[in-house]
DNA sequence: GCCGTTATTAACCTTTCGTTAAGGATAGAT
DNA sequence: ATCTATCCTTAACGAAAGGTTAATAACGGC
């Protein structure tokens, strides 16, 4: 049961507040992760890309802020949620938070049950990222990056998994050749042009030219 | 350019909070709608179908609660984010509050600008909602680059989309050849006037010639 | 086998050109 | 003043050149 809801990190420099609030998220069914300081948060964030991220503000080893600015960079943690736990009760740092990418700003001392309400309250809203999705006769699933087209079972390569994936995530809108880029290479490395298109075609191959269409000048989309 | 961010229906029986908050919404660029009791909240929910609701608890005519229930058992309003909004600094009615269906909860006395920094962050989640555009039987999909047309879906090139996005975005208005180059080719291509008419024409037989008219030796314009 | 690149080919988007048609303006006639 | 013939500017149109972009196939590195 543990880990079905969501996957949680939490980072912290105190103990005390790790343990309770991860004891409350695990008997709330959540997996949780733990980090002592920013440098710790930010390995673990990449080891085990959480869903939602439980940031103090005042930790060693790079603060609250330093943290949330150097994920929100990173194309995997675009979508995740943030949220920094703080002592300041300061109207201004809250701000500063919110604007900074979180996704909500908590006050110590809070209480572990608030919180799990509001921890629930945001998994509530996020489309189940690591279950299955089906669109017609397609079935993806991303945990076993397997795919599944009018009942026959499709074997797709890492990148071509990956394309399909985000481009099945919005069913119909066009994706910019630039945001496959951005969203399957990531920023650093560096491919041309024509590599998306090879990877398209490739798909198209294997599930049998339908679906993907091409928008030119602009760039592809799923459909159907 | 108000309301391209978002819609946000209001309800409060306080009119000096109505105020405060909607002023500060609007100026952010948000269309507000405004409620004094519950059942006018359902009844203006209804008629607007905002993207966000802000709830305050105590209300006369049906509460906060009894509002966030009652909505979220009608189908249109599955996914409308909803926050309450209350000067109880209870715990257990803020565990409440978000297991009733609520997305978020903040107390009284709140600061304008928190607040709308945490609309801010929510709006920055949801799939932005505004990219469909309807007049008449026209239906422009930005995010889909696709036109429907009485029904029949119209496939556009890109600079003959993008064109005719320009003039659909401000219906009668009439826009200068220069604001057309700029707006769809950018500062840095030079191309001369006779291309925007081919482009032009290329529309108008795509759609069967009614909708963009000429005012000549000005410009042109969209209409019905 | 997977991934990225390249070269070739095909598609089609964009722009230009020459011509025709429409609108406005001007000037002369009524 | 008003009307109208004519000129001149501006836009519509058909066709076609030119350029851009993607599909395809084949190759090499890992």
């Amino acid at each position: 049961m543990a880990g079905q809801l969501g996957r949680i990190l939490i980072a912290d420099d105190e103990p005390d507040i790790l343990e309770i609030i991860s004891f409350n998220l695990i008997a709330e069914g959540y997996e949780v992760y733990m980090a002592n300081n920013g440098e710790e948060a930010i390995q673990e964030a990449k080891k085990q890309l959480p869903d939602l991220i439980i940031l103090d503000l005042m930790m060693p080893r790079k603060n609250g802020f330093e943290v949330c600015k150097i994920l929100r960079m990173l194309p995997s943690f675009k979508d995740t949620i943030i949220i920094f736990l703080t002592a300041l009760n300061d109207e201004s740092t809250e701000i500063r938070g919110l604007e900074s990418g979180a996704d909500d700003y908590v006050t110590k001392p809070i209480s572990p049950l608030v919180l799990v309400s509001k921890v629930n309250a945001i998994f509530r809203r996020i489309p189940k990222s690591n279950t299955t999705l089906q669109l017609g006769d397609l079935i993806i699933n991303r945990e076993n990056y397997s795919v599944t087209y009018k009942n026959e079972e499709i074997i797709l390569a890492r990148k071509e998994f990956e394309l399909l994936a985000l481009l099945t995530s919005r069913p119909e809108k066009v994706f910019l050749r630039n945001e496959i880029l951005l969203q399957v290479w990531g920023t650093e490395v560096i491919v041309g042009d024509r590599t998306i298109d090879v990877h398209i075609r490739k798909i198209r191959q294997k599930l049998g030219d339908d679906c993907i269409s091409t928008v030119k000048g602009v760039g592809y989309k799923f459909q159907l």
